[in-house]
DNA sequence: CGCCGGTTTGAGAAACATCAACCTGTGTGG
DNA sequence: CCACACAGGTTGATGTTTCTCAAACCGGCG
């Protein structure tokens, strides 16, 4: 396997230093109105927001936290990586996306989290937020969150586990553009709409489990089909029916 | 791929029958005290226990449930499976484990149960749930199983999407034998110790994402280099350290 | 005994990885 | 401004892993 050669090797401590926001803008993290620093100050939480450039390392597998860690804006991705350099990501994470429920009840992490595009995420000690917070919200709010994480990890197990290579990023495409369409970031274009793709083909051979090569040629295979096309950092899609076909479970 | 032949195309009305116990023996679930069917039913809240034989089908992908499910004895899986037979695991359900946390908010199941072994499992009314039980106690007891659930499909992630037949299967066991060791449910042999295992060939590949002959070829591989055998429903492992060389994340 | 589900084995094909070259846009230092 | 390096992507030739299809095997059971 590739020794994938990244910026993990070599932390910057200028680069990694925490930037706290003393204004934070409107946050979409599902915290809503939780996750207003005025109203959180109030309360008596702590609460901090910190930011990453994209690549930059927010944790490394083993880090201690004793926060909980939720994606203000940008994408960032949890990963796991063999020392042999294999490295699989194991899930997306976009604004409002809880990095590590796991920090719920052990503070020590079982995954590295590292920022795709530049990122703000914020950080709430887990014990206040647990004590203050009115429990059956943060209750429900927690569990969606939890639940939501489990369902993408399910889909994305269907894919790993019995799809082809063009149906796993098929299948891919398809599940951030649910996401996203969610949160509005789709803009309507001639078929299918059109997306922000900030991802390198490395990074999606990460998620789908196949080499960038192979990556490389299922996606040109695809703008040739003129199924859709990624470029300038946007993946336009031109025929959503096709898509589907190739990438829904059914 | 093939068409898995299983028994989900001939549903049979008396196996299918719900059989309520109605002296429900010391169960391991994890709710703890609270599966016990007198407690509850001193606290007022509706409770069934009910049972499947092994293979039999326990909710198909889109089923309606306002019910909490546990496992309280023997094992399960979720799956789904694709109109051309292709099937896929997504989670192996021992004795304690949550179903579906997706039940606590939509209660229609993104995906189908199975029994493996025979089962007896818990169905609680999830409104009831909610309000009945204090709610510190049932957030901790929910999300604790929700994360644990994360953290298994975490490392499922990582063997299917990066790593090689032989590899995935060590890396399946050592995690079923994680979990049986926390119940208790090891017996410690020669090596490594040894325990019930009910999957069948084809079950594995369906959760290794292989086939059910190259599950074979890998099996006897490692049983004639002596890492481990699997017969009569007993999985014995010889050489720990090898296996975990193979299978653990590092 | 014959049947049946499950497992094993083999030969050939398909999917994907590996290795290496090349291409293109972009930034950088002289 | 040019030479150069560099990151990301594309393409091709070849190798490995796994799948597919088919047959044989094996223990249990009617």
């Amino acid at each position: 396997m590739l020794e994938y050669v990244t910026d993990l090797a070599r932390p910057n401590a200028l680069d990694e230093r925490p930037v706290t926001t003393l204004d934070a803008p409107a946050c979409r993290c599902g915290l809503g109105a939780g996750c207003d620093r005025r109203a959180l100050t109030q309360a008596g939480i702590a609460w901090t927001h910190d930011q990453r450039r994209a690549r930059q390392t927010i944790y490394r597998r083993g880090d201690v936290t004793e926060n909980i860690i939720v994606i203000c804006s940008g994408w960032a991705c949890r990963y796991n990586q063999l020392s042999d350099g294999r490295r699989q990501i194991l899930s997306i994470l976009l604004p409002g996306d809880i990095v590590a429920g796991a920090a719920l009840f052990s503070p020590v992490l079982d995954f590295s989290v590292q920022a795709l595009t530049a990122v703000r995420y914020g950080e709430i000690a887990r014990g206040q937020l647990r004590e203050r917070l009115s429990p059956p919200a943060f209750l429900d709010l927690v569990s969606q969150l939890l639940v939501a994480g489990q369902a993408e990890a399910d889909a994305q197990l269907f894919d790993l586990g019995r799809r082809l290579a063009d149906e796993r990023v098929a299948a891919l495409v398809l599940r951030l553009r649910e996401r996203l369409l969610a949160r509005g970031e789709v803009q309507d274009g001639a078929e299918g709409g059109s997306f922000a793709f900030p991802l390198r083909q490395q990074q999606v051979a990460d998620i789908v489990g196949l080499t960038p090569e192979h990556v490389s040629r299922v996606v040109t295979q695809m703008r040739r089909s003129r199924l859709m096309d990624i470029a300038d950092g946007f993946l336009t899609i031109h025929d959503l029916p096709a898509l589907k076909r190739l990438g829904d479970l059914r």
